[in-house]
RNA sequence: GCGGACGUGGCGAAACCGGUAGACGCAAAGGACUUAAAAUCCUUCGGUCAUAGACCUUGCGGGUUCAAGUCCCGCCGUCCGCACCA
């Protein structure tokens, strides 16, 4: 791209003094009048094209961070574009505001989870207001509104009603610091997500979802959501594991004389791989399998054993340095497909009992783990996959196991020698379909996953109550839909640890709503990931009745782009899928995938300080210079040299954190969206730094600056387009305006904010010469540059639109304030200034660039051809050669080969 | 272990379908204005040699192509997710 050559020199003196920027003052006055003219309240019913942006909504913790204004500043960046493109926007905010945080305060702080978590709502209410973002508050609303929980508890006996909830008693995840059940999904590492504990095994009775019934369609749906990242449906596809395979019986072998009779005949498998069935070694059941707890009432070594794995898989976390450990029963199946061979059956740490049958058998010259177990325990390793030119003669195994299918043949396998592993597959299932024992087939085809059902139950007070009675005589009774809401109790007491409602009898006691005699409320409170998993659909009919509204949830769904960290990849992400999916059952709304687009943002980081005692240093406690190249920190109290450490995310307990509040105090709201979202790319992490939030500052002043000083010289001027007789400089200035209004437009339908903004740097560079020097302009100048710095106006408004409205302002007639950018649409471009004429092509020689050529832009071959034969330094490289080849990409390159 | 992403100046990064590598910013250096500072403005800024210019350069090694940061093969490194899933 060309610079505008333009006259440069030093600013004249101009006979006015531009107005001071002063983003406090600036950007209140804005938001008052949005707020005035409710510019950004969504409409339900409105003939324009509905666009719906999201961020996910904030846990109202007390105070916002950096990573919530850049999440909202991208969110709102393309709300307003989107706004100014016509569509009809809804972007709405809400509070996430159920869960263990303001239990925790209650406890520590004497005070009520209720009356905090309000006082934080509102403190953060006025932090996000500060930043101007086009929000449409009219639909606020908190998880812990009633008027949101009781809706809840309607759809909690919708999905009863439809056999989408259950009770179970089952090994849960108990974390022993929040004192509550945690679901798979919250368990990161072995510890709760939240409390960071080692996380127990416990075996409760409570309450599931059944996001099982939809793994399949879990599964496949992610196919369709084109428009998200691909790493989020990646680990979604992981976490559902979705695998084939077979479900084998295996008779047990006849006992030895004199052994004790148990009763027990068969033991079902699931395999991936009866492939391999050939070279299983041995049987290993999970501590927990109905064989195992058979055998443990019988033998107190074996009861020894499997109460060893259970304290194993409630102490250790990492399972990975655990031994593979073994105990073996003395008994023996039956080979399914050679009834001459006995399998020796173990009792074994390593398997799982919620996963397949609980049973496995080995094969450990296929598989990594059986390999282990049987060098362990001295059993035969067979091998009866090889690669393809390799015989049961040549094959070695190398010391380790051969898990590779692909491009491997069957051996040591009777009838399935030859065959493809697949092929095997095939042909053990056929024929085990066909034996008969007992009566039933010995094998069937199972399909499997990894994915639970979704256990929600919590043993809390701070959530939506589970509206349920327990009766003597009836049983479980859902409470009727009139009683409806289950309101948590107020002035309850922390003062001990655990449920305040299980201890709270007054609230407890209910008479049975089917008997009447005195029955028992459920006491648990719902998983706070069950509030946000619809909060979105809400958002459609804040008021509504009923949970939902489905012509306002039909028309807005799915969300067009939602915005938030990765880490809800498999949490939040997979069970707003899923409720969207029961919603869609119980007949709340009319489609099961809730969100089209997703992206999910990276971190701002900031670098750490530590001094000489190991303290971490704040950023404000400290101050860095550079010396020979290298920077050298010191701390402001004492001087004493500081550590610079890494990089990392903002944290408290590493005090690398910069609060919004003092930026939006010293720079305004303006510099620091700007600044969140230039330098990186918004997938990427953005790294906190004086100098950038400096840098931006500077940007910020500059724009308004230009336009104040331009604008006394433009108001009376008309803004136009340039016309041909307009001259060169008055036409290159449209150029590039329009030429800016059509990037900068794709750069945010990409989400490639940092692009766009190192476009406006840009157009601000090639404006600034001809502004400083506009006293010397033609009108036709002015009437192209008052254009310009419109359109400079409308492409800053979505990250800095508190200073575009005052730019924006300043170019009115007389400086009168009657249109705002807000509410204006997005000006159209130029489609014909946007290509030029002639192009400047660069000219290689044999694939090295030499020089530049201007041509026509539709210059046919033979012109370019000639043109750039003729060429200087073309000729004195060819040196009167003839060129082999030329190559000629229309409006990119030329290439002369010789 | 399995799966994935990514390696470009001192730093953050651009580079669309293979077509001028390093846009834009930060930091740095020099200069103008100023009594001075701040602010602002101008200039330089991947490396080597140098007079215009030439050569080298996108983690490393190969390959395909008129042309490779981009495609293919093989290494090395960093980060992320899952992890006894049968």
């Amino acid at each position: 791209m060309r610079k505008i050559k333009m006259k440069t020199g030093p600013m004249t003196a101009k006979d006015h003094t531009p107005p001071a920027y002063n983003p406090l003052v600036l950007e209140h006055k804005w938001q008052a009048r949005w707020d005035k003219e409710q510019s950004f309240a969504a409409e339900n019913a409105s003939p324009r094209p509905k666009y719906y942006v999201l961020e996910m909504f904030p846990y109202p913790s007390g105070r916002i961070h950096m990573g919530h204004v850049r999440n909202y500043a991208m969110g709102d960046v393309l709300a307003r574009y989107k706004r100014a493109r016509g569509y009809n926007v809804l972007h709405p905010m809400g509070w996430d505001a159920f869960g263990m945080p303001a239990e925790n305060a209650a406890m520590q702080n004497n005070t009520e989870p209720r009356a905090w978590t309000y006082a934080n709502i509102a403190a953060m209410r006025r932090q996000l207001k500060a930043l101007g973002l086009s929000l449409d508050w009219s639909r606020e609303f908190a998880t812990c509104d009633e008027s949101y929980y009781h809706r809840q508890q309607m759809l909690f006996l919708d999905m009863y009603a439809a056999g989408l909830i259950y009770r179970k008693k089952s090994k849960v995840n108990w974390d022993p610091v929040d004192c509550t059940v945690l679901a798979n999904e919250q368990v990161v590492e072995g510890r709760g997500w939240r409390s960071g504990a080692v996380v127990e095994s416990r075996e409760l009775t409570q309450w599931f979802f059944k996001i099982t019934d939809y793994a399949e369609e879990l599964l496949t749906g992610l196919d369709d959501l084109q428009n998200w990242p691909e790493k989020v449906r990646l680990m979604q596809r992981n976490w559902i594991g979705k695998s084939r395979g077979l479900i084998i019986r295996w008779a047990l072998a006849p006992q030895a004389p004199g052994g004790k009779a148990t009763g027990i005949e068969e033991i079902a498998i699931y395999t991936t791989r009866p492939d391999t069935l050939f070279g299983a070694g041995f049987i290993a059941l999970a501590a927990d399998h109905p064989v195992a707890k058979k055998l443990a009432q019988h033998d107190s070594r074996a009861a020894a054993f499997t109460e060893e794995c259970r304290r194993q898989g409630t102490a250790l976390a990492a399972l990975e340095t655990a031994e593979k450990k073994g105990f073996n029963t003395g008994l023996f199946a039956l080979h399914p497909l050679d009834s001459r061979r006995k399998i020796p059956i173990y009792i074994a740490n390593f398997v799982l009992m919620d996963y397949g049958t609980g049973a496995v058998f080995g094969c450990p010259a296929h598989d990594k783990r059986d390999f282990d177990f049987a060098q362990k325990y001295n059993l035969p390793i067979m091998p009866v996959v090889a690669p393809v030119g390799e015989t049961e003669a040549t094959f070695r195994l190398n010391g380790q196991a051969y898990t590779e299918t692909e491009g491997g043949r069957l051996i040591n396998s009777a009838f399935l020698d030859g065959l493809t592993p697949q092929e095997a597959f095939d042909e053990v299932a056929r024929r085990l379909a066909a034996q008969i024992l007992d009566g039933k087939p010995q094998a069937r085809r199972q399909t499997q996953y990894r994915l639970r059902d979704w256990g929600i139950s919590r043993q809390r007070y701070w959530g939506c109550p589970i509206p349920m009675i327990y009766c003597k005589s009836c049983g479980i009774m859902p409470v009727p839909k009139k009683d409806l809401p289950v309101r948590l109790p107020e002035a309850v007491s922390f003062a001990r640890p655990g449920n305040p409602l299980a201890r709270d009898a007054a609230w407890q006691n209910v008479p049975c709503p089917h008997c009447g005699k005195p029955a028992r409320r459920e006491t648990d409170t719902m998983d706070t990931f069950v509030d946000s998993s619809w909060y979105f659909i809400r958002f459609t009919a804040p008021e509504a009745e009923q949970p939902t509204e489905p012509a306002a949830a039909n028309h807005w769904l799915p969300v067009d782009q939602y915005i938030g960290g990765v880490e809800h990849a498999i949490l939040h992400l997979l069970y707003a899928r899923f409720f969207t999916r029961a919603l869609q059952k119980t007949g709340h709304v009319g489609l099961a995938e809730p969100f089209n687009g997703l992206f999910t943002q990276g971190m701002v980081v900031h670098e750490t300080y530590k001094n000489a005692q190991g303290d971490w240093l704040s950023p404000a406690e400290i101050t860095v210079e550079e010396q020979d190249g290298e920077r050298r920190a010191y701390a402001l109290a004492d001087k004493a040299p500081v550590q610079i450490g890494a990089v990392e995310k903002m944290s408290k307990s590493k005090k690398n954190t910069v609060d919004p509040d003092t930026i939006l105090a010293q720079y305004g709201a303006d510099t620091a969206r700007l600044f969140v979202l230039s330098d990186s790319p918004p997938e990427r992490d953005v790294i906190w730094s004086a100098a950038g939030i400096e840098g931006a500052n500077r940007f910020i002043r500059r724009i308004f600056r230009l336009t104040a000083e331009a604008a006394p010289h433009l108001r009376s001027i008309a803004a136009k387009t340039a016309a041909e007789q307009d001259g060169a400089e008055a036409r290159d200035i449209a150029k590039t305006a329009h030429r800016i209004l059509k990037q900068v437009g794709e750069d945010i339908e990409k989400l490639a904010f940092n692009r766009a903004i190192a476009r406006l740097y840009d157009y601000v560079n090639r404006l600034a010469p001809a502004v400083q020097a506009i006293d010397s302009k033609s009108e036709a100048v002015k009437a192209a540059l008052r254009q310009a710095l419109e359109f400079l106006a409308f492409i800053v408004a979505p990250f800095a639109p508190h200073l575009a409205e005052e730019c924006f302002a300043l170019l009115q007639q007389g400086g009168r304030h009657e249109k705002i950018v807000a509410n204006s649409p997005w000006p159209q471009f130029d489609p014909a200034l946007i290509s030029d004429n002639n192009v400047i092509l660069p000219v290689q020689i044999n694939g090295k660039k030499r020089g530049d050529i201007s041509l026509p832009r539709l210059a046919d071959k033979e012109t370019i051809e000639q043109a750039v034969l003729a060429l200087d330094f073309v000729q004195a490289q060819l040196q009167g050669q003839k060129p082999k080849k030329l190559i000629i990409v229309p409006q990119r390159i030329i290439n002369v080969v010789f």
